[in-house]
DNA sequence: CTTTAATCAGATAAAAATATCTGATTATAT
DNA sequence: ATATAATCAGATATTTTTATCTGATTAAAG
């Protein structure tokens, strides 16, 4: 099997945007998360627990309690969700599981594998998720 | 954790790539390859014997038996070895994890990600092993 | 022909990722 | 005040991936 994100990175990454999806301030269950999302309940939970231990939301508790974006969707990057969850060491890993792949011990394909993945940390690094709200909003009715 | 390719999949790269780096013909044993790549013995022999089913390389039985490639390595591309393995579903997964992600029903990132995989594909795809033999040769030299 | 060194096949074990359970705490609404 | 609906914390269970074990088969070398 070949993964890019993890699930629980996936999962992080979606209820982040759906979050973003939302008029400012707006309390969002697990519950609801989990049912628009269709994520196992008590695993998006544990998700959105530590992404609050990371400050990239926020949570109030108690009835009619949930989460929310901890800061301004301008400020939230793709790649904060990934680092928070998954950790960037793909960044500075190699891809075909040699140790110590550098420029000076280089794999096979250290170079041309190299310039994929500054682009794709690029990416992550450029959408914010404020960017991506029109995108997710439509993305979500097709659930 | 973020993965691009599993370990299984890292391994038998790394193995074929080695294998390609010998002299044509030589019959290289798992415990060889176990030893020089620094994979586990057992794991790695697992690892050949579904490669010989996926028909890349080919094996010989007996004292002084062992592996070797099954075709010219100018005719053996990275993603042989992927789509073995791994098997190419990543190819056309959402990288978010939404269902159905097309260019009908895209996920937010669906198209700059496309980009990206699509080179990331043509990369693998346009990588025959022998290409690689020197830069294998001095890497492993290396390890 | 016997020993040896290799692949091969199937079962098992260990570790990691994914998912669920249990019950405590908290705050709103009635 | 009490019921309700939510987060929270820690334990447990399940599934997948990674790794190992056991013994059979094969073929070269002495």
């Amino acid at each position: 099997m070949t993964v890019i994100f993890s699930k629980k990175c996936e999962y992080g990454m979606q209820a982040v945007l759906y979050l973003a999806a939302q008029e400012k301030g707006t309390l969002v269950s697990a519950e609801d998360i989990s049912k628009v999302l269709k994520i196992p309940r008590e695993f998006i939970s544990k998700i959105l627990q530590s992404l609050r231990e990371s400050g990239l939301i926020s949570s109030s508790k108690g009835k009619s309690g949930g989460f929310t974006l901890a800061k301004d969707p301008a400020r939230i990057k793709l790649i904060d969700v990934v680092s928070a969850i998954d950790g960037l060491e793909m960044f500075d890993s190699c891809v075909l599981g040699f140790p110590e792949c550098s420029p000076t011990l280089p794999c096979p394909i250290h170079t041309t594998w190299g310039a994929l993945r500054t682009q794709t940390y690029d990416m992550l690094t450029s959408e914010t998720i404020d960017k991506l709200k029109d995108k997710t909003l439509s993305k979500i009715r097709s659930l």
